[in-house]
DNA sequence: CTTCCTGCAAACTGTTTGCAGTCCA
DNA sequence: TGGACTGCAAACAGTTTGCAGGAAG
């Protein structure tokens, strides 16, 4: 991974996207780079509207719609990839599917997250006993932190209480 | 479970809808009963809409907000509870949580039960490891099923192509 | 100069909410 | 009777889409 580029490249450690996209037919564009900035500046785990937001500060017109399509193509591309993680909007992060799973609170909404390894003996055995290939990366494991769970004592039975904005 | 009933048992496994109902001080209205009955009729994991396309052929008015309303209300009494299974509308089924957990096909949408004990090491992993309590109920676990995976035959890094009406 | 790309507005799905009227207890 | 419940319409979030104009190559 991770080929030498020839110009452009802002060394924000998204590899050749200029390369991605042209070898995908696709233009290079304000847009994308913006988009691109914008994820790496956020460097983590951020919403298409949070995105948005960035891409604004240098770009003040673009439009939401051209964020998700940018971030479609630079997904088709290869360039990030995006997660799960709840009831809410989908997060996007750079680099490719696969790399890192999450753990997400249903009540905080605290996020952990933790090597593909961690779920490679649970995937391994849905694979022996049903034949299913789980993909703990696109879909978070969903559950309750150690705070939260100790904060409501096991009370058998209640199916997480709703709370705060956690619709359900 | 399955307490005994004094009166208006449909007789659809439903347990005590009624004292459940009354016990917190909410009504039994036709629409409620409708909505029961749709759901045992139903009789696995029904989505909103269709159980309120159900509900409709006996009570032809009823609207979504009611069903809504009511399912809530039912799932607050424990006589019901909802599932994630994707990036499609929720699924409710009959009884409380935590009983069973589904393993869901991103691509070909197929489900598959599995008992909680399938998970139970791996969440004491999580748990032992993160202090996570991972809740496997509420939120489907992704993946392929065989067929699926045989068809498109691991092709690494390629994320779970993109496929008919399966928007992501 | 020809595509691809963008912005805008509108549509869409799934769900919630405000309100005024209705009905159960 | 009075508060719980209902239906309607409107709002909501997140996302997609059709279209006409704009720009990359």
């Amino acid at each position: 991974m991770r080929a030498k580029r020839a110009s452009h490249d802002p060394g924000h450690g998204l590899g050749d996207v200029d390369g991605l996209l042209r070898s995908h037919g696709l233009r290079r564009t304000p847009q994308r780079q913006a988009t691109l900035e914008a994820i790496a500046e956020l460097s983590g785990h951020a919403t298409a509207e949070q995105i948005a937001e960035r891409v604004r500060r240098r770009l003040p017109t673009v439009s939401a719609s051209t964020v998700y399509r940018t971030l479609g193509s630079l997904e088709r591309v290869g360039a990030l990839c995006h997660a799960h993680l709840g009831h809410t909007a989908s997060v996007y992060h750079v680099g490719r599917a696969g790399l890192h799973q999450h753990l997400v609170c249903e009540r905080c909404g605290a996020l952990r997250e933790v090597e593909a390894s961690v779920t490679a003996g649970f995937a391994g055995e849905l694979r022996r006993r049903f034949g299913f290939h789980a993909n703990f990366t696109h879909f978070a494991v969903l559950g309750e932190c150690r705070s939260c769970a100790a904060r409501r004592p096991r009370s058998p039975g209640t199916p997480a209480g709703r709370r705060r904005g956690a619709r359900h």
